[in-house]
DNA sequence: ATACTTTGGCAAACCGGTTTAGTAAATTGA
DNA sequence: TCAATTTACTAAACCGGTTTGCCAAAGTAT
């Protein structure tokens, strides 16, 4: 035994033919031994067993992978890591996938017009399947179909083509947004949205502008964010202008900005929130709960969402020619302190 | 060429033989026009990449790596993504990796003990190198070593042993918020501690301590906390009993507990910050800047740090052996309005 | 025109596993 | 006891690329 510690020293790497030799049986012995439905006896894989760890072996996921034409890898697509929630989505997905032992291969966007680049190299790498929370073009998708490579939409919806995705009902959530704050009598409203090429964003403004105008309110005002800190803090001072004293209340489409809103109404307007204006956003991430902000918002499922889009991926991983599927999750309203509802 | 369009229809994935066959040359010469460097004719490398267009072909990523034995694939090894520090440290090295075409294989831990498992995996898919911002055992190192598989760690060093390292110098930013405290007149002081087992967060506090004693703050009391909001809360609860009238500065060990720690400050408390307490944090973290909190804290270079981070991976996977070495980078001081310095 | 060097294409071997087909040994049944 | 069946193992083919060795064609010098 000794005599075959060079193996072990070396910094070479060792294959099952290196642990077939050192044990005394064959290399498909070994393969056998690792494979977890395999038909070996005890005393075969004890002596593979034993072998396999005083060298150090681990089977070679690549090689297996060649041969077996399943990578059980995946790859995530996603564009702003400024926003505080996509982390969260991301370790969610990690957790769903590693359940299957499917591993994440991470693509991120600098700017969009990375992603023909990096669509190249998710199918480069064989992976198995996509989550997107970015936006792709019809003819992006078409190539995921014609490969017939699962894709998964996270938050994002598709005109004109059917795909898969796993979203929050975005209207829903500003309509309980809405009735709330008009039971709670409040009488003038600002919008601050999403950028413009963010589909989700714009169905939550749009979801909520059409349930004011269903109660009365017409021809809200609308500022562009851009789901930042700072244009949450600028979208308030647009909206002032709009209004002798302020609205009585704002609804952003996301968190980030109605705390940049809060910020902005208190530290440059001198306004109590709730008091004086109410703010509501849309997610649910951590720092909405701190009580500096206490926000109130519509949390998203981040985890069900997750677990869903996890399970849609490796159902068609499974069974190729499944049929495209949209799962809609609502969200919760998360009262908290920054809004007086009703 | 209609008729070999089947080919590109049915979901079958097109090999570099298909495309050979197709553009009526040998497969070697497609393997040679998607090298880099390879010498191949002009018009040899248009017909072939016409006939890839036309099939869709993309060299497989893990039959390459096969051959080539580089899989261009790092592992990160990422324990608590509540931490908002470290989804911008993620994206910062996933940037950094892809400018040298790697890519990234994310392993995320719930709990620690799940590590010598995802050690494995990370051992399977044969990665070139892995960043890690947790916790190993010696014992853990020590299977890199063997496999000579670079490791660098993230703001984590290691006792007893030599190993890769970047990371923020924590004493020394510690040092420079404790001098700007005293400087400006604070004369008591308490820290809240992140966990036992995060020896950075033990650093920040023993260099804060230390620098204390230096300046003649002898028995400055510790709480420990747990990196969280609430730990942050409860830090300053059980603070304020040591004091008549609470502690005139409190320094944690990461901004996440500072904010808490301000929060519960204001709301639980009625204090003014900085007017009737100072506190500071470390990481510089996106919340710090919102002007709710105005965070006074060492900003860590992140960008930097994941920069050298991806250098260090890099250089030792084109040179083996190369020695251990450790970058220390200095943080900023990153001045706000939750505290009053000098 | 002849000999000598380049250029660039082709066939075959190889990476490290899995899988199939086939064989030897062990178990079962009559 | 012997044939029939099951079990345990091995040899060889294969996955989809890269790389090497070899050779024909083209280019260059004399």
């Amino acid at each position: 035994m000794a005599d075959n510690s060079i193996t072990e020293i070396s910094g070479q790497r060792v294959t099952s033919y290196d642990v077939a030799r050192y044990a005394g049986v064959s290399q498909s012995a070994v393969s056998r031994c690792f494979k977890p439905g395999a038909s070996v006896s005890k005393k075969m894989r004890e002596r593979v067993m034993q072998a396999a760890d005083e060298l150090g072996y681990q089977p070679n996921a690549i090689a297996r992978s060649l041969i077996t034409r399943r990578s059980n890898l995946v790859g995530v697509i996603l564009s702003d890591f400024t926003n505080l929630h996509y982390p969260e989505v991301l370790f969610e997905l990690n957790q769903g996938f590693s359940k299957d032992a499917v591993h994440i291969l991470l693509f991120t966007l600098r700017q969009e017009r990375d992603i023909d680049e990096i669509i190249q190299q998710v199918f480069q790498y064989q992976v198995e399947g996509v989550v997107v929370a970015s936006t792709l073009s019809l003819e992006q998708i078409d190539r995921f179909v014609k490969r017939n490579l699962p894709l998964v939409f996270f938050n994002r919806t598709i005109q004109d083509r059917s795909v898969n995705a796993v979203c929050c009902d975005q209207e829903a959530g500003e309509r309980i947004l809405v009735n709330s704050l008009v039971n709670a009598g409040h009488k003038s409203f600002g919008l601050i949205s999403g950028p413009e090429d963010s589909l989700v964003g714009m169905q939550r403004t749009a979801g909520a502008r059409d349930r004011l105008a269903g109660l009365g309110f017409d021809n809200v005002p609308i500022v562009q964010g851009d789901y930042t800190y700072e244009s949450g803090q600028q979208g308030l001072r647009e909206l002032m202008k709009r209004f002798e004293n302020g609205p009585d209340a704002v609804l952003c489409a996301n968190d980030v900005m109605a705390i940049g809103c809060m910020d902005a109404a208190r530290n440059e307007y001198s306004m109590r929130v709730p008091d004086d204006i109410s703010i509501v956003g849309f997610d649910g991430i951590a720092p909405a709960l701190w009580s500096g902000y206490d926000l109130t918002t519509i949390r998203q499922p981040v985890q069900q969402m997750a677990e869903a889009a996890v399970e849609m991926v490796m159902e068609r991983v499974n069974k190729p020619d499944k049929t495209p599927e949209m799962r809609v999750f609502s969200g919760v309203l998360q009262p908290g302190n920054s809004a007086r509802i009703a």
